[in-house]
DNA sequence: TATTGTTATACTCTATAACTATA
DNA sequence: TATAGTTATAGAGTATAACAATA
């Protein structure tokens, strides 16, 4: 049926790859495949070991490496999610006791919010654990490999962050906000 | 603040990475950088360039190669979803005259599900603008580059086929199911 | 008037499970 | 009894917008 029986896996997303050799497509629809499958396993281990998600993992990473903790907004700005959210996320890792929110001396309309003790006890704990995660889900690739490709994807990213979410105009520029 | 001060954009997941070494960790942490922010442009753009969604698109795109047509339950598969949200996806397609079920002669209880003519022409239209904000988005890579982490992915694909949801045994391994 | 954070709401995406109709 | 598909429901994850308190 399909002209290009590509040379693995068969039945998932990368076989959206329509019949062509389009270069970026094949690797932007391996990649993908690549990165769901990684970022479903560890979603589902958060959840079956720890009864968490990515999101409220990524917030503790983040209050993690400032000890001095951040504000609400602080937090929005690099989880890259609105403002609404990190509340949400941030009340449910309050009730669970693993973070605080204090108020601030010369701003009384802002928070800091931090780790709590037992909030640190249990990041690292499963900080470890999601490394050898992620250590295995890499290990189909030698260290040279990774090293390569983290390399590269430096170059990618840096690219990236010039890439405007609006789509290049493709018929008359019209003067460009002029 | 931060120990590395890494090389590019500061402000997102990447910077996740605590003050660590670790290799496949911060390799994972870059690589989901990256398709984070590709996927988010793709949905961004399909959203207001043709107000349509990525498992949208994507089912159009399993119907496209197979002129035959698929069952719902193929479809499923393919797409790496459960049949009620293939039925959902479905339905929108149908309303808005893309796909459309037919009966199928032998087995009343399945459709054969194809794209209609107008089906066609609207996914090759925006099969078309999706490769060129591809191709703009990896524009960071070289041909080379290119050829060479996509035949690294298949390496760590068919490793991550082996990998299963469930986090191997840490400790005693009991043994293994007898 | 602008900013910090919260609340309310809604939409996409996905899963599970009960259900219908065939087989 | 098993299978194909649908329906109903729930929850994660995200966004927008109106709002309160403070600056």
């Amino acid at each position: 049926m399909s002209a290009v029986p590509d040379d693995d896996l068969p039945q998932d997303l990368e076989s959206r790859v329509i019949d062509d050799h389009h270069q970026a497509i094949k690797l932007w629809l391996r990649m993908l495949a690549c990165t769901t499958r990684i970022e479903s396993v560890v979603r589902n281990r958060l959840r079956s070991e720890f009864a968490t998600t990515l999101p409220r993992f990524d917030l503790l990473a983040q209050l993690e490496r400032e000890p001095e903790g951040l504000t609400m907004g602080e937090l929005s700005q690099r989880l890259m999610v609105t403002g609404g959210n990190v509340t949400g996320v941030t009340d449910q890792l309050e009730a669970e006791g693993l973070v605080k929110r204090t108020p601030r001396a010369n701003d009384r309309r802002a928070f800091t919010v931090q780790l709590t003790p037992a909030g640190k006890r249990q990041f690292r704990r499963m900080a470890a654990v999601h490394e050898q995660w992620v250590i295995e889900l890499f290990a189909g690739w030698n260290a040279d490999e990774k090293t390569q490709v983290y390399a590269m994807l430096a170059g990618l990213k840096k690219h990236l962050g010039g890439v405007d979410m609006a789509p290049p105009r493709r018929s008359k520029p019209k003067k460009e906000t002029a």
